[in-house]
Formats: C-alpha cells, structure tokens, sequence
DNA sequence: TATGAATGAGTGTTCATTCAT
DNA sequence: TATGAATGAACACTCATTCAT
C-alpha cells in the first residue's frame, strides 16, 4: 500500500523545508554561484538529485529562499503599518523589530544582504511594490515630523538602516547595534521634541 | 635593437595596469565567479596565458585589484588627516570628497561594493589597520564636537556612509546623493552650533 | 470483497496494454533516449514506480513494444501468405495493405521507422526468421512472374518498401502515397502481361 | 616565442578534422544521443574540454559533420548536373556514384542514414534546396523518358534510392547492392528502348 | 614576453531504477 | 497493486590553470 496523499505532503514540506534552511545558510555564508547545488546536497544529507525533486533549479531555489525572507518581513512588519502611534514611536519601534529580527535571525539577514545586490532585477519586480509602501509609509512620517524635506530624510533613514544591516551582519559579536540603533532612534525623538 | 631593461619593466607596468583596469570593470559588473579570466584577456587584447604571466592567480588578480582600490581611495582622503580645520568642516569634506570619488569613479566604488561582502577576511587582513585609524579620527572628531558618545556617533556615520554607497551604486541615476549628503553634513553643523 | 485472481489479471493486462499504447506513441514522436520513463507514467495517468511492475526496465518495454508491432504486421500480412492469386495479385494487395496500414496505424509506423534503426540486433535475433520467410515468399512470386533474377527482385522490392515507408512517415500529408504505389504495384501487372 | 598564426590554425584545422571523423563514426554507430562527448574525446584521444574548444557545444558538432555530409555529396554529384548525355545515362552514372559513394564511405552514409530521421528540420533548412533542385533534375528526366506521371516516378525513384542506403547501410556485407543497382538502371534502359 | 591548445576538476541538471510504505 | 521519495551515475558544458612553442 502507497502512504496517502497527505503523508506524501507532509514529507515533501519536510524535506522541502530542510533544504531551503541549507541553502539559506550557505547563500548567505558563501554566495550564490559560490554555493553548489552538490553542497547544499551534502549539508542537508541527501542526494543532489533530490534537489532537483523540489525545486525547479538554483535559480527558482535562491528565489524561493528569497521570498521565504520577505514574507517574514512582511509578517513582523505589519502590525507596524497600521499604527496609530505618533511617527517618532512608529519609527523607533521599526528600528527595534528590525534590530531583534537581525538579532534573531542572523542567517535570514547575511543571505538578504549578500544576495540583494546580485537579484536586484528579481527583487525589484517581486517586490518593489511592497519597497515601495515601505518608503511611502517613512515618507509620511517624515512630513508629520515635519522635517524640511521629508522624502530625503526617509531615504536617509533607509540608507542608515542598510548601512546598520551591512556592519551588523559583517561582525555581530562587535558591532554595537543597540547602541546605533537607541542613537538613530533618540534622533527622532529631538526631532518632534524641538523642532526647527 | 633589443630593448632595454627599463623598456621591459614599463611595458610589464603598462600591461599590469591595462589588466587591472579590465578586472576591475568586469569585476564589478559580473562579480568574481561570473567573471572569466578569457574574458578579462579578451576584453584587454592579450592572450589568457599572459594574464598568468603578471598575476598568480584569478585570487591574487582580485586582491591586486582591491589594493589599487584601497591606494586610490587612501590618496583621495589622505589630506584630511591632517587637516586642522574643525571637525564639523573635516566631515563635510570626508563626506563631499566620497560623494565626487563616487560620482567620479562609479566603477571603483561598484567593483567595491560587490566584492567587499566576499573577500572580507582578505580585506580584514590587509586593510583593517586603515579602517582603524579612520574611526579612530572620526571618534576624535565627534569628541570634539562633544557627543554623548563619540564612538557610536562615529560608528553610525560609517554606517551612514555605506548605506548611502550601496544605494547610490545600485541606482545612480535616481539616488539623490547630492541631498543625502547635504543633510548628513548639515547635521554636524547643528550639532556644533547648538550643542545639547 | 476481494478481487478475484482473474479480476486482477484482467487488470493487469488493461495497464499493461495502456502503457505499451503511451510507449509507442512517446517513442515513436521523441525517440528512445528523449521518451523517459516518468514522461510515460503521467501520460498514461500511473506512477512512475508502476511501469517497473509490468516490465523490467526501459529497454524490455521497447522491446515489447517491437513485439507488438510485430505481431500485429504479421496478423495483418497473414492472410497474403496462404494465397492462391496469382503472384501480381498478392503484390498488389501486399502493397495496399500496407499502405492501408501506413494510413490507419501512423504512430505504429512511425515508431518502427524511427527505432529500428536503434535496436537492429534485438530485431534481426527476434524476427530474423519471419523477416526470411516473408523475403522467401516474395522471392516465389518473382519466380513466378518469370524474373531473370527473383531474389534481387524481391530485395529490391523489400528496399522500395522501405523507402515509401520513410518518406511517407516523415511527411505523410505530402508524399503521394497511393499514387506511388499504384506505380510500384502496376509494375508487376507489366511484366506479367508482357514478359521479357 | 608562441607559435606563429599558421601553426595555430593547421593545429586547429587536424584537430578539428580528427573530432569530426570520430563524431561521424560514433554519431552514425550508435546514434545522437546514445553518443556522449565524452565518449568522443576518449575516442579521440583527448580531453573532454577541449571539443569543446571546437565546437560551440553538441547539437553544433552534429551540424559540422552533417555539412561534411553534404559538402562532400554536393562535390561527388555536381558533374552529373551539367551533363548533356541522355537521362537514362544520367540515372545510371547518378545510380553507379551513389553505389560508389556507399561502398567507398560506408561510415559517411551510416551517419547520415541514421541521423537525417532526427534532424529534419535542421536538413530542411540548410539543404532544402539542394534536395529540391536534385528533385527537380530528376523530374525533367523523367519526362524526357516521357514518363506517364515523371513526378511520382521521380518520388519513386528517389524511395528506392532511400530503401537501397538503408538496407546497404544495414548489412553491407550481406545486401547485393551491384546487383540492384544494376536492375534499377536497367529499368530506365528499357523505358528508353520501349516506351509506352 | 606572449600565445592559445590542452587538461581536468567541477557545475547544474536529468533520469533509470529502487524501495519503504 | 500502487505510490512517489530517494539515489547515483551519467550528461553537456565551463573554466582556472599549465605548458610547449
């Protein structure tokens, strides 16, 4: 007798799962073309031919390991977007949950900051949408602010946070995180509280 | 007539720097896996053989290529050290000579940042001394203009800093880098002037 | 309530006959090598592991569907052999059977065409000696028709076959089928009515 | 000192002319994909990469040796196309080079007799016309033999040509290929001595 | 100094076959 | 009887590196 159809997708999310925790860690550690299929192989303790059981081929692995990235972004995230709290909470409480998913999941962050720069073109028309909401919302915080110019106060703090993101990920044990993250955080609170 | 020995060591020099020229390019435009060494002996009209003939390998081409970039960037901030200006004018200097040397050299900058993530114990060896002495200056710099904590102050602006490159190198068209560093800068003029 | 022994044989017998049917098809559009053995189990609705239980491995398929191939030309020229018409007679009706078969059966003949080349040994082993008797058969008739030399008649007649068969396989809604053969068959009325 | 141009290219040109041979020889004995490259560079005596130094990848491999074909065919028929003899000289001496072409490069015609089924289109393409001027020729004769039907007879002509190669090609040693081609000659001597 | 033919280990990928269920 | 997860050997192809010239 066959297992049933359900025992049959319980072992393919498994062994799915497996395989993209692997291939997450080694893009992350090593790089994309760096990462041989044969090698995530091994690390996961199976045959390179499973793979191939699973995903369609490197490329559809690393996407799928991407989108599994930005749909936990998008989870911790969200509660965020609807916040009635004033921007300067809005924001600090952005850099904190950024700060403790970068703590918690170390890995998920070095495979996103290694390899956003090399699928830029697959990013961008997966989810330049949500990128986008993402630099709206700042924007109009910033306005609430009042900041003098609001749009390029949010891409300053977008490229803060990615510049925090690249040294954090590059040396964790030594990169003082909360201490940068307070500070950029404390900068918004002078902000409404003395504004120019 | 056969050539002199000071010939042969100039045509060696001019050949050297025809190849680190291409490798840089196509570095940073490919990356390093993607990047073949034909390629690299095509694109500068020599033959595959000859690139072996200067440089060991494709690694210690790379490294060579880093080093030119670390010599480069090294000369264009050298002046600064040793300036006796104040520091909130030091930092505007630091900031608009980084912002030209982008504009100016985007190719440098783009081999940069692409390679950076994947030779950092190469760069770590080599160059973590200068890293050094930069946040060592910098720290000096926010002490003087009397932050809380000159340390994490200087370890945020180069976080700052290299959140501002890899954004303009992604999109240097449409990256209003000009704006974002007006605003970094104007931000130690405030601090100077009205120092809390 | 179980199946009956005969029950399952039945079955047995109605999925074997499906797959060699997907089998033929497969192999006769894409070739042995391009047909895989998975492609086979999805078009005939089962799983990959089922086709190994109703034959040994891939090449024992193919083999059985030579076999079937085969056995269904020889149920086709059967009645010719016991023939009492005269030698042009048979010729003709040989030749329209055929013809009639290249018509209603085109897998089965584009399967023999593109595979026997193949596996010439399993062919020459298996039905060697049916191949003989049909050429001896001829070879009577050409005798009969009072030849100066029947068995290179009746090996240039097998070669003609062979080659209407080709050509009328790889494009059937263009070669001229039945006018050739009414060509090939009128030869053998002319030689009858008229011998040299 | 590197070796001069014209030492590269005769290097190139024998090395190129030996893949090719034991292409030809593999592809027609066993088939296109039934023969791996590496099955060719062993043969060859080489390493596998360097067929590749040759040849862009397989498919184009096949290609140079089907051109090879072609080129040689062309070069063995082209006299007969200009000849001012009678058509029934002109099949014979066209009968009589096949005949020869066959005997002298068996491995040439069992290439080209196993692989013509698989790469149609490709033959199409490139030799379309060939085949369609050869046709044409064929078809004028038999209306000079004032032929009921010269076209069908010309398609027929050109079937028994096919079904003798491959039989030939089948079993050389076996098939009495002087034999039938001399009856295939004859027949147009008597359309000529007797038309009706 | 300079060339490019040559190698061989490695890459992504496919697929016949096995086997626990 | 029936399933599809799993394997492993093969495949086409690439490329850093070597070396005779």
């Amino acid at each position: 007798m066959p297992r049933t159809a359900e025992q049959f997708a319980n072992i393919r999310q498994e062994r799915k799962e497996e395989i993209l925790q692997v291939a997450l860690r080694l893009f992350g550690e090593k790089g994309y073309e760096a990462t041989s299929i044969d090698m995530i192989a091994k690390t996961a303790n199976i045959s390179k031919g499973l793979v191939y059981n699973y995903f369609e081929n490197k490329q559809k692995l690393l996407e799928t390991v991407l989108d599994m990235f930005f749909e936990k972004l998008g989870d911790t995230f969200k509660a965020l977007y609807d916040s009635a709290e004033p921007a300067e909470v809005i924001i600090r409480q952005m850099l904190y949950t950024l700060r403790d998913s970068m703590k918690a999941d170390i890995e998920f962050w070095q495979f996103y900051t290694r390899l956003s720069f090399q699928f830029t073109e697959y990013l961008k028309r997966q989810y330049g949408a949500e990128m986008g909401r993402w630099m709206h919302k700042v924007t109009a915080m910033m306005e609430e602010l009042r900041f003098a110019n609001p749009q390029i106060e949010a891409i300053k703090l977008g490229s803060i946070i990615d510049g925090i993101c690249i040294n954090y990920i590059l040396a964790p044990k030594f990169y003082p995180i909360d201490e940068v993250i307070e500070n950029v955080a404390d900068g918004f609170e002078t902000q409404r509280a003395d504004p120019r």
